[in-house]
DNA sequence: CCTCTTTTTGGAAGCGCTTCCGGTCACCCT
DNA sequence: AGGGTGACCGGAAGCGCTTCCAAAAAGAGG
């Protein structure tokens, strides 16, 4: 190794030269295209081994007029918002795709006046080849700006108010009506539900899969009560269903979080759960195993939203035109109901 | 508006002819640089408005050599590790920084062989400025791979066995002094600790504050048992302590999630929680607020950490030479302990 | 009015890679 | 042997921006 201190990277004319070949042919045989013969494919190799030559991957962008990168771009008010452990499991699930080609992941969390600022700047630069958009709230300006900026973007969830392309969504409808009747299967009839804020479309798809079990099953809400999505903000909640309706046999919680919060609401008001009140809770996260007791739950493959968006969004680049996803989700008997 | 479907985006050229300047003035007012008179600054302003300019960050890129990102390279070897709202605090950190620059959040997670590889290609392509690296694991190749990378790296939190020159860390050490202390000052003599893998820096300091505290006290351990920081692990090893030393009369984890844990296995094992015996956690997520009683434990700044991680990194980008940071912890008091 | 600075200008040379396109050359078929 | 037919090959033109540098313009000073 002759490695002095700050030797400037050899380029891909040097090893064309070294090589014995035009630059033509070393871009040849490093994008493995054809048309290069054998000895002079093996001389290009032989010159970017000896070299070390690495390919530069903004010069590559420039010619090729693509970015090499995509974003995951979440919105929301608070930056906090990004420590639910669901957007982790979203990345996780999107690193697994992306891993497979060369593309790399860029994330923004559009949470301040700046960092919307500064996705538009992203979305009008085409500093990403495209998008994956989160946690939209209804009339969200990101949602046009994605849309008009005629860059391939797909949604994670629908955003609300607005019909978009492509999205991949997970059947929320359907797993808040198989809680529900769950729940109505067991023998629960005063059945309460703690959605999440009513601005965004997952919550409205809970609670409309919630009121159609019901008025499946002839029976009305027995409460309705917002929370936040937060543990903290499904204990306020709780209480206040309490204080309403003390006799509240069952409370289906959009998500597990807030479903956390109320079992401690309930237990702190001396009810035993399943036995008083059962409760069942919506996202399958890992409070759900650990809580007490643990909580019966809708799952939601977030993992696979991660992949599937990624998906799609490749497909989109690609200059497919992916059709909408909806996951499906499935019932998981815990002890809480 | 005369937009046609896909028309090209203009080009500082067009910026230029437009404003009947050269190109090179067009630049330097992009770049507010000095000597260009106010005129032609000011048409080359309008023109830029009228057509609707924006630069492209990969000619710029290509031309400052200078990438425009910044990566946070998250180790372990599963990827629902980032799952934990821990790194999501930390993006939320960084990002709030990252916004007030021009530069952009790159997410790796070098789980997977694959992504290790990707992380590798990241750092020899220059894909970026810098790096943050995280969650490194002793002997961890990434840790040199990045050493030797001769880019940007700021550490967080000290990979184990090998010195690196930048790095914001937490006061680990004397914050589960604090802890250990604190559990003493509450007359407890014999208590147990349910570690973290002891192949990473955290868990060995935090086990050796808790060491430290002890003999000051002229105490010695009541068991110790590692966890792999999840509930359930918590739960695992509180049941193991609780078996091997039934009398133990308080327990200090080295995380809340674990410290969550311990309180479902004493409970579960008919003890009560701060009387029986008191628990004490570390980091304060959210779950430590929710927990049940709610968890006393040392509070870590950790979006702190993702703010001077990143205020470290562009300090190394700008050429300077930042001291490594350590950030102080403190004992938040609840219901536990 | 003329010389000496100080500013302002823009031509041109990159940054490192891809790719169009016209030219070679080997090979095969009548 | 002449004419095709392809597979190779490499020159050169970009991709869109920054920046060096020489030249031109504008002030300053006498």
């Amino acid at each position: 190794m002759t490695d002095e201190p700050t030797r400037r990277r050899p380029t891909l004319d040097e090893v064309a030269e070294r090589a014995g070949v035009s630059r033509t042919a070393a871009s040849r045989v490093l994008n493995n295209a054809p048309h290069v013969s054998r000895d002079k494919r093996e001389a290009v190799q032989r010159a970017i081994r000896e070299l070390g030559y690495v390919p530069n991957p903004t010069a590559r962008a420039l010619a090729t007029q693509q970015a090499g990168a995509v974003a995951l771009i979440v919105a929301g008010d608070d930056p906090a918002v990004f420590a639910d452990p669901f957007f982790g499991q979203v990345v996780a699930g999107a690193t697994t795709v992306l891993e497979e080609t060369d593309l790399h992941l860029m994330l923004c969390l559009a949470t301040s006046a700046r960092g919307q600022l500064r996705v538009q700047q992203l979305l009008h630069t085409r500093a990403v080849d495209g998008v994956m958009l989160m946690a939209l709230r209804e009339g969200d300006p990101l949602t046009r700006l994605a849309l008009d900026a005629d860059i391939p973007a797909v949604f994670g969830g629908r955003p609300l108010g607005q019909d978009v392309p492509s999205f991949v969504d997970v059947d929320n409808v359907g797993g808040a009506r198989a809680a529900t009747e769950y729940l109505i299967s067991q023998g629960r009839t005063r059945i309460a539900m703690i959605t999440g804020p009513l601005d965004t479309d997952v919550s409205r798809a809970r609670h409309r899969g919630y009121r159609e079990a019901l008025t499946l099953a002839g029976l009305t809400p027995h409460g309705e009560e917002p929370g936040d999505f937060t543990e903290l903000g499904g204990i306020t909640a709780m209480d206040a269903l309490l204080a309403r309706h003390p006799d509240t046999d069952a409370v289906f919680a959009a998500n597990d979080n807030m479903a956390a919060g109320a079992l401690r609401a309930l237990r702190r008001a001396g009810r035993t759960v399943p036995g008083d009140t059962a409760v069942i809770g919506f996202d399958d996260l890992p409070v759900a195993e650990v809580s007490d007791p643990p909580l019966t739950t809708i799952h939601q493959p977030i993992q696979a939203l991660g992949q599937e968006m990624t998906r799609m969004l490749l497909a989109l680049v690609a200059g497919g035109s992916p059709s909408p996803l909806l996951l499906p989700t499935r019932l998981v008997r815990r002890e809480s109901a």
